[in-house]
DNA sequence: TTCCTGTTTCGATGAATCTCAAATCAAGCT
DNA sequence: AGCTTGATTTGAGATTCATCGAAACAGGAA
């Protein structure tokens, strides 16, 4: 389910993506956006996407998730990485044992670009 | 409550705000980041943020919310505009009989910058 | 094959959220 | 004062979400 970000397209200056700034959104437009947003509105989440994005290699493995100094069971974590990953966030891949994790970096510019206000 | 965005010192490139792509967050950083992207998972607030960013002047009247094609009663916008605002990204005033909102750009900026990578 | 480790899914529970109707507040007007 | 309009707050109902323990699944090693 690895659903795209509707970029939206400019009408007017024409370089990446309309911002909300431009024209106000719609109810179609505003819910794929808001899935996106609400996933990111969670603290685990949060330093989930951080810790994946600030892997070196641009990837991390759960195991060193798992491990790490969050609070919560494995079943919690795997809970919020499928949510990211429902999002469209993250993509996660299976090599032999353990399962490895990177970021989507158009998805997360995109929503970088509605919220920049240009 | 206008709680200002705790933009992340960067030690390693001193350009603007420390992007999640660079040092993972913390717990008590992730929190009120979280919070805001809360505020914005909703398609109802993203549309009402929307508006308020695409409004010209910078500004706008509630009544001009409340009587759009919102598919909500006034109390629920007033719900939407008071969570928005209580994560910083609005701010409301009253001018006499009507009350005007207004972005928080400065905020909104952050997070856009927090998203971007750099 | 049988174990063992790592990861995800299932089922349940308590907390948080969304929405509305009714009540309340704020400001202007008669 | 009393009345009207606009906006928010309160209280209640229904839904969704976060978290856990237990079970199921995937892959490697003995």
């Amino acid at each position: 389910m690895s659903k795209q970000l509707p970029v939206l397209e400019s009408p007017t200056a024409g370089s990446c993506c309309a911002p909300i700034a431009e024209e106000a959104l719609d109810a179609v437009q505003a819910a794929p956006l808001a899935q996106q947003f609400k996933a990111l509105g969670d603290p685990i989440r949060l330093r989930l996407l951080s810790r994946i994005t600030a892997a070196p290699g641009g990837e991390i493995c759960v195991c060193d998730l798992t491990g790490g100094d969050f609070q919560v069971t494995p079943p919690t974590i795997s809970h919020h990485l499928k949510i990211l990953r429902e999002a469209g966030l993250i993509t996660g891949e299976r090599r032999g044992t353990w399962v490895y994790y990177r970021p989507v970096t158009d998805v997360l510019k995109g929503l970088s670009g509605i919220l920049a206000g240009q």
